[in-house]
DNA sequence: ATAATAAATTAGGTTTACCTAAATCATCAT
DNA sequence: ATGATGATTTAGGTAAACCTAATTTATTAT
């Protein structure tokens, strides 16, 4: 169980981890695609992992592939580092959020648990990177998230975006030129005590934007527990 | 010139770097020796290196190898963020001297040139690690400085104390009460002709110490070139 | 000078992870 | 139900970097 994983092996794991993140299987070409190498190389990679003593994925010829509890530890240990290492990036040496992605990528490999025990604590011990994503605790365990509206959102606190009003086809296209569409996640900036109107900041949008509560009402959020 | 080089490839030309510190060549058995490996595989790796287009190294058949300036070049990049790595993670994540070395060999490798230009201006730009070994800066020079051994500094001349034994931890105390710790200043104010004992003075420390050249030979001073 | 020893090289092989081309399987429209 | 299409797998091969065993070269002691 504490094998040490080849590089490669560590990203098809976080791969498969993604593309199945939302139920169902991950294919071969899926895989293919997402790590930019050829359909036959990820087939022999796949009936590798299916196959080592604790197995890392259950894989079926033509019918795709999910990961296993091994497989699934393994996963999460890179994205906590993963997101560990761009938040880090980003509050401690100037980064931009742009910047990140791409640094945490090879950086996590070559992570010892030392060093992730340390930026975590030099962080605080954090539940969501600079993106809003969530980091899986040192017992690789998710932040619980649960869906709530704009409007019951702590100021300063994350959310994902889940659901926007689709009644009105101008404040959908309004709200889609802001970056506030499913799955942008945003931080609540501030909400005037008298009207309740939000100041919100879309990550990966330069502009604040301002919301009324009646249309904060109709925003629904993933949010940490 | 700017084509990426294998990890494997940066560790031997760190590894040639520092056994012809100090001149001369190195075998392939100190290779293989400190590199862990099979004296054969480094045969091969140098043949490989010494025939690369602009080539690393220069090799002869059993007569061992020296850089050539773009080796020297490469392995001066991978020291000098081995040695930012080290001080980073001593001044900003506390970690102790014997934790850092491990840790630096495998992050050097996944460290990016932003990261680098980051992690030396959290820093400062620091011209010496908390060794007391020179960093190469962005241009890879050295700092104009010399180090040597107190059995060497001329007598009147200064230093600056770098390193010190740390095997014998009766003697560290004694030296640390004497004030002769990392980055003190001293002066040499003699030494015998017969048996090389030398006086010196620690500055701000109003009692001259007395040390034979056996220890002398251990303390390391940073001198003007 | 030469034989013994040590160091280095060559030869041949392994593993990991990739590739292309050819073959096979699955699905979908007729 | 069948054939076309696309996805997947198999077969065979490459490159990097390592290995052991056998051989060759260099050095050292007599």
């Amino acid at each position: 169980m504490s094998e040490t994983l080849s590089h490669n092996i560590q990203d098809y794991l976080k791969r498969i981890f993604e593309l199945t993140r939302s139920g169902g299987k991950a294919s071969t070409s899926q895989l293919a695609e997402v790590l930019g190498i050829s359909a036959a190389s990820v087939t022999n990679m796949l009936q590798k992992l299916s196959k080592t003593d604790p197995p890392y994925v259950i894989y079926q010829k033509h019918h795709g592939v999910e990961l296993t509890e091994a497989g699934r530890q393994a996963a999460l240990k890179m994205l906590r580092r993963h997101r560990l290492i761009e938040h880090y990036l980003v509050m401690k040496l100037g980064y931009t959020w742009d910047e990140v992605h791409q640094e945490a990528e090879i950086l996590e490999h070559a992570m010892s648990p030392l060093l992730e025990k340390r930026m975590d604590a030099a962080l605080g011990h954090p539940e969501f990177d600079p993106h809003g994503d969530p980091i899986p605790n040192a017992e690789l365990h998710m932040p619980e998230i649960v869906q709530i509206s704009l409007n019951n959102l702590d100021v300063g606190k994350n959310g994902q975006i889940v659901r926007v009003p689709h009644e009105d086809p101008q404040v959908l296209r309004y709200l889609g030129k802001c970056g506030l569409r499913p799955g942008a996640k945003i931080t609540l900036l501030s909400r005037t005590p008298y009207d309740k109107t939000m100041r919100l900041q879309v990550h990966d949008v330069a502009e604040e934007i301002v919301i009324g509560p009646t249309l904060g009402d109709q925003i629904t959020l993933k949010v940490e527990a």
